[in-house]
DNA sequence: TTACTATATACGCATATCCGGATATAAAAA
DNA sequence: TTTTTATATCCGGATATGCGTATATAGTAA
C-alpha cells in the first residue's frame, strides 16, 4: 500500500478542455475542495457533495484522465489530489477559481461539509 | 442606429455554465479578446479567429444568451462587449482567465491578429 | 425598387456528455 | 475461505453540443 499512481491520460490538457472539466458542477465542486483541502478520498468527497458513489467516481476519473488530479492508494481508500506538475496557466487558473468561488453557493457550503466528512471518516478509521 | 440591446437570456449564469461557455475554443478565444479589446464587431472576431461567419455568430449568441456579453448595433455592424454588470465572481474569473492565458497559444497569436483586423476594418469603414 | 453587406438562424446530422442501476475489482475483516 | 467495504466501470438511453450548408433578416447604397 501507499503506492503513487500515474494515469493513462487519454485526453490532453488544453485550456478549452480544462474549462469543460470545470463545466460540470460535481467536478467543479470537487476541484475546489481538492484545492482547499489538499487531499481527499472518494468517500469524503461523496459525502460532502451528496452524490452517488458511481457518479463521484466517474467524475474523478475524468479529472484524472485529463491529468488534473492524481491518486494514491492507502489500504482500501483512494486519495485524490491536484497534480503539482500542472502547466502554470492551469495552476494559476485553479487558484483563482477556488478563491473567486469560495464564498458563492454551493461552494461556501461545501467547505464545512467536507470538514465534517473528513473529521468523521478519519476518526472512525483510526488515521 | 446606436441602440443598446438587451438579451433574452434563456439560461442562467451559474459557475458551471460559465465554465461550459469557456469550454469551447472559439468562445474562449473570443471572450479573451473581448476582455482585452473592450468591444469588437463580429467581422473583426471572425477574421481574427479564422472561423466561418455562422460559427462565430452562433458562439457569440451563446455568450449573449447566458448574459456574458451584450451587443450594440451601429449601422450594419454589431459590436459585442463583456457586460459590466456581471457577478463579481464572473468578472474576477474572466480577468484571471485573460491574464493566465495571454501568453499561451493560440491566445498569444490572437492578439496581433485582432489588432490587424481592427485596423483594417476601421480604416476601410471610415470609423 | 434592386443589390450588396453584415449578421442571425434554421436544418440535418454526428458526436459528446451525463445519468441511474448493475456489476466488477480489490483490499480488509471475520 | 466468506463477507464487507471502497472504488471503478459497464450498459442503455436521454439530452446536449457542435458543425456545415443554406437561408433569413436587417441595414446601406445605388
Amino acid at each position: 500500500m501507499m503506492q503513487a499512481a500515474a494515469s493513462a491520460a487519454h485526453a490532453r490538457l488544453d485550456p478549452a478542455r480544462f474549462f469543460r472539466l470545470l463545466g460540470e458542477e460535481t467536478r467543479l465542486r470537487a476541484a475546489v475542495l481538492l484545492h482547499q483541502q489538499g487531499e481527499l478520498c472518494v468517500c469524503e468527497l461523496t459525502e460532502a457533495l451528496g452524490v452517488s458513489q458511481p457518479k463521484m467516481s466517474r467524475h474523478l476519473g475524468h479529472l484524472r484522465d485529463v491529468g488534473l488530479v492524481e491518486t494514491r492508494r492507502s489500504g482500501q481508500w483512494i486519495h485524490y489530489r491536484l497534480r503539482n506538475d500542472l502547466p502554470a496557466w492551469a495552476h494559476d487558473l485553479l487558484t483563482g477559481v477556488a478563491r473567486d468561488l469560495a464564498d458563492e453557493p454551493p461552494f461556501s457550503g461545501d467547505t464545512p461539509r467536507v470538514r465534517r466528512a473528513i473529521a468523521r471518516h478519519r476518526s472512525e478509521c483510526e488515521q
